[in-house]
DNA sequence: CGGAGTCGGTTGCAAAACTCAACTGACTCA
DNA sequence: TGAGTCAGTTGAGTTTTGCAACCGACTCCG
């Protein structure tokens, strides 16, 4: 469903409060054509909604629903990858905590243990969905 | 750098220990010369490493470099996310601590606050890399 | 009233990316 | 000797993008 050049961006400047056609437009350099159609494409999947901001003539800006909101830790974590491999660790922004202006930390935390979990103590298991054979099972995220 | 319809797949299954050629090419169901561009592409930006499992006939397998392994967050942020709203809350597999085997919670937590925190209560703040207008600038990633 | 400007798109065409299927080359195993 | 494996490459054909121009509804200015 995202899994383009473009929707990301978008969606990472959805989180940004940018929302209007134009500005996106003009925010990531992206054809016209293509951000009418991802955008269209993304309300489809039910990740952003689009809404009228104003009548005569009506204009629409496109927000992010609770389903583009859960994508938040997401971009979170590919915008830190991005500062820290792409950059150098000179970030462009930092995202920090409303209340008290605190840089955040993401972790991958244990409940039981009450600890961070690094990468590679990481292990997979079947969960309640799994089938029998996942191969060749056409996928499409 | 990963903002294509394969790329994100080729990392999940490098992260599932999926590393062979041919493996990949029937797991993921993707063209094998675009296997081979896609590869070639990771490890030219130093997210895959290119080794030699065996010799007579040399065959190489592709493993994570260090800015590969640094990804998992967001592999991992976007599985969760898939998992919750494609899948509606049953998941293929689950995630654990390899100690204990207990399933994984992922958050952004607040170091000074001590306490997890929802999008919603993310601000952004320019860093020590911003620049005066980050308009228009061509970017890649 | 006329003309310029804004916003949110659509249309058309060339260029790039992708899919599919077949082929290669080095080697192993029976 | 012949079949099979692995890691690709090659080529033809289809689909998706990128770019630029255009359109329609409306507002604002004089």
């Amino acid at each position: 469903m995202i899994g383009d050049r473009w929707s990301l961006l978008i969606l990472r400047d959805a989180f940004r409060g940018v929302r209007r056609f134009d500005e996106l437009a003009a925010d990531l350099g992206i054809a016209r054509n293509l951000l009418a159609d991802r955008l269209q494409k993304l309300v489809d999947h039910g990740i952003l909604v689009k809404q009228p901001y104003q009548q005569r003539p009506v204009r629409y800006e496109y927000r992010l629903s609770a389903k583009g909101v859960d994508l938040s830790p997401a971009l979170v974590a590919l915008m830190r990858w991005g500062d820290k491999h792409i950059l150098g660790e000179s970030p462009p922004v930092v995202l920090v905590h409303d209340r008290c202006g605190t840089p955040l930390e993401q972790t991958l935390t244990c409940p039981q243990c009450a600890e961070a979990v690094t990468p590679r103590a990481i292990k997979s298991r079947p969960g309640p969905g799994a089938v029998r054979s996942p191969k060749n099972t056409r996928r499409s995220a």
